[in-house]
DNA sequence: TGAAGTTGGGTTTTT
DNA sequence: CCCAACTTCA
């Protein structure tokens, strides 16, 4: 067999590529657990071993890859398809192109799964899948059902409420044993909020919706049955998970299902990069991995290929001063290096300047926009530098923060396109409904009754007469959607005449200029195009939006150069030449809402060890010294002064050159605001004269 | 009675 | 700057 893409892998990898062995029975492997550092080819070794089996002679079909991520599974699925390809070229079997078709998200596949069984476990086949916000929606409609939306009682709020269903299901964990650990001071409405996610759960199933939770959960419940788990583990052969760090009890419960004894498992992951803790990501899946599934391959792979010794040297540094330790020690491949920076700026204005001063002048020497990135703690730190960014035309995009699907005109189409695809559909029927100037929460709800009454027929909705609503804007509403639910018109075709009317309206519900949205909404219409039918677009959208916001550019533009703008959690998993952190002072990271605890802390350090494992050849670290407070207008603009982030201990700070920047920007206005004379009195006297 | 307009309170990270 | 409770208006 020719075996020449093994050739490109160092020895610890290609023990992880080629494990397991092919006999007459196909390809078969002991639990494999990979133990993969930052930047020591963790894809490479994932890829390049879907691959070996499919050229061992596992169909592809087989092969199930989970991952944390749709780019990641689209990353992965093109480099194994690449070896495959090149592999077969050289067989001289050319145009016999191989694709994963089993690789995605958990919550991807989930649904996958779920909607292929609908019959067997009584779910509806076209069930919706709700994205946070409609969830929250509806577990507030339970709310108010129940009444405890009661002032004196001080109920949480709805995205509380939804943030403790979500531990309670991922966790698996009780109830109470949630409240105590989590949210402490919800523990007096213990009785109520069960009451509450009993009635949630019941008007799920009746409206046939799903939430991001639910999708792991059913799928967790379907696999107990003993039937239905041969059925499903028996379609795959081999399952590999990525990011196995971040993966939560629920997560693993599937797995330990799907492969009982381990055989054909493969986890690949990393427990110094675990950063997702607070959506009840449980480490110990990974470090327990061998006793869970005895026999276990454990590799290692501590060869870091990605960055310079003197920003490893950084990174070791700050992750020594965990509490717990790491068994592992990433050395780099790489020369020495420039010792990464911690430049001190005065405050987040002129750390913005500073930031695109050290891009621009990076670029002089040769490395792209798209080659460096700016990281942060939280979406807004990098407002100051969004503005600035725009203020001198260079381009960017934002990854993290910032939803797409929770901009007001995106949520109000999807409203219409899934009313259309699931008429059951009461969070998106109620916000529809009140798109008609005179319709508000009380109407909408008789409409809905009145939907309900009429057995879900969409075209009912134009014989109900709604009290002070626009007669017309109703009429012409309804109109729209009983022509586009009726399913044998085709798709996509039936999702632009909403758009259209939808384009209409903007007019009236925004204020001007709504060029941006009409452009977000021709997008929409756009990216449905590549989707063979409804169901699956509004599902694949909601799993997987659009990750950055703001261009509703062509295609066109994807070749473009631009500046990486992203959230160190978005930045999982990815590199770039040189890496800018911003605002690390403690308080913004890390977190102050994370400051209570040594778990929570040792979280945070390795987010920030994350970061700094992203660079290739350069490290820029960014403490302003003091910063604003932008809420509470009220009280005036504040800005407190930042004490240094607790993580840059004099170990850490040993690996950093320290500068001071005053920005060009800032001695330019100081030298104006110096040479400035005017005299405002006589400007005014010399109005009335 | 229910819709629309006003004020007060709170803000991480994401599939 | 966004959400939810409160007030006013039809």
């Amino acid at each position: 067999m020719d075996t020449a893409y093994l050739d490109e892998l160092n020895e610890r990898q290609r023990e992880a590529v080629t494990h397991g062995e092919a006999g007459c029975g196909g390809y078969s492997a002991g639990p494999l657990l990979v133990i993969a550092g930052a930047g020591s080819g963790k894809t490479q070794a994932l890829s390049h071993r879907a691959a070996h089996l499919v050229l061992s002679g596992v169909d592809p079909r087989r092969i199930l890859l989970l991952t944390f991520s749709r780019r990641a599974a689209d990353e992965m699925g093109r480099r194994a398809q690449h070896v495959i390809d090149s592999v077969l070229a050289a067989r001289g079997k050319k145009g016999q192109s191989v694709r994963l078709p089993w690789a995605g998200t958990f919550h991807a596949v989930g649904a996958r799964l779920l909607r292929e069984y609908a019959d067997n476990v009584g779910l509806a086949e076209n069930f919706s899948v709700m994205d946070r916000g409609d969830a929250a929606d509806l577990l507030d409609v339970c709310r108010q059902g129940l009444d405890l939306a009661r002032r004196d009682l001080r109920f949480p709020r709805k995205d509380t409420c939804l943030g403790i269903y979500s531990q309670v299901i991922n966790r698996q964990a009780t109830l109470a044993e949630v409240l105590s650990s989590r949210y402490p001071w919800c523990e007096a409405h213990h009785d109520d909020l069960k009451r509450l996610f009993a009635a949630y759960t019941e008007r799920k199933l009746d409206r046939a919706a799903l939430d991001y939770d639910d999708l792991l959960l059913y799928w967790a419940m379907m696999v107990r049955d003993d039937a239905l788990a041969l059925a499903i583990s028996a379609r795959f052969d081999h399952v590999l998970v990525d990011e196995y760090q971040d993966t939560n009890v629920l997560q693993a419960d599937i797995l330990a299902r799907l492969c009982p004894d381990g055989r054909g498992l493969c986890v690949v992951g990393d427990d110094a990069q675990a950063i997702y803790g607070f959506r009840a990501a449980e480490v110990d899946n990974i470090l327990g991995f061998p006793d869970a599934y005895p026999g276990t391959r454990v590799v290692k792979l501590e060869q870091n290929y990605r960055s310079t010794t003197a920003i490893l040297d950084a990174a070791n540094a700050l992750i020594d001063e965990s509490s717990r330790s790491y068994p592992k020690r990433l050395f780099s491949a790489r020369g020495a290096g420039v010792k990464p920076r911690h430049v001190t700026v005065t405050d987040s204005h002129d750390e913005a300047t500073h930031v695109v001063e050290q891009v621009l002048a990076r670029r002089e020497t040769g490395v792209a926009l798209k080659q460096q990135a700016v990281l942060f703690r939280n979406a807004h730190h990098a407002n100051d530098l969004e503005v600035e960014l725009i203020r001198r035309d260079i381009p960017f995009r934002k990854y993290g923060g910032l939803k797409f699907l929770e901009a007001a005109h995106v949520k109000d189409l999807l409203a219409l396109l899934r009313l259309t695809d699931n008429p059951k559909n009461e969070i998106a029927a109620f916000r529809v409904f009140q798109m008609v100037p005179g319709v508000g929460p009380a109407t909408a709800r008789e409409a809905y009754d009145h939907l309900e009454r009429h057995n879900h027929s969409l075209a009912s909705l134009a014989r109900f007469k709604a009290p002070r609503a626009d007669r017309e804007a109703w009429q012409t509403l309804m109109a729209q959607l009983a022509a586009a639910g009726d399913r044998s018109a085709g798709w996509p075709g039936l999702s632009e005449p909403l758009a259209h009317w939808y384009k209409g309206q903007l007019e009236d519900r925004f204020e001007a200029p709504v060029t941006a949205r009409a452009g977000d909404i021709d997008d929409l219409v756009r990216m449905a195009g590549h989707y063979p039918e409804r169901s699956v677009f509004l599902t694949e959208l909601t799993l997987d939006p659009p990750s950055a916001t703001g261009d509703h550019n062509d295609d066109a533009d994807l070749d473009e150069d631009y500046l990486v703008l992203s959230t160190v959690h978005s930045a999982k998993g990815r590199e770039w030449d040189s890496v800018y952190v911003l605002h690390v002072a403690d308080g913004t990271f890390p977190s102050e809402y994370s400051t209570h605890s040594a778990t929570a802390l040792d979280e945070e350090r390795r987010l920030m060890y994350v970061a700094f494992t992203r660079a290739r050849n350069q490290l820029e670290i960014i403490s302003p010294l003091r910063y604003y407070v932008t809420e509470q207008h009220r009280h005036g603009d504040r800005h407190v002064y930042g004490a240094t982030s607790r993580f840059l201990t004099p170990a850490v700070m040993a690996h950093f050159q320290t500068t001071t920047d005053r920005p060009a920007a800032r001695a330019v206005a100081e030298q104006a605001i110096a040479s400035a004379r005017i005299d405002l009195g006589a400007a005014a006297r010399q109005l009335w004269q």
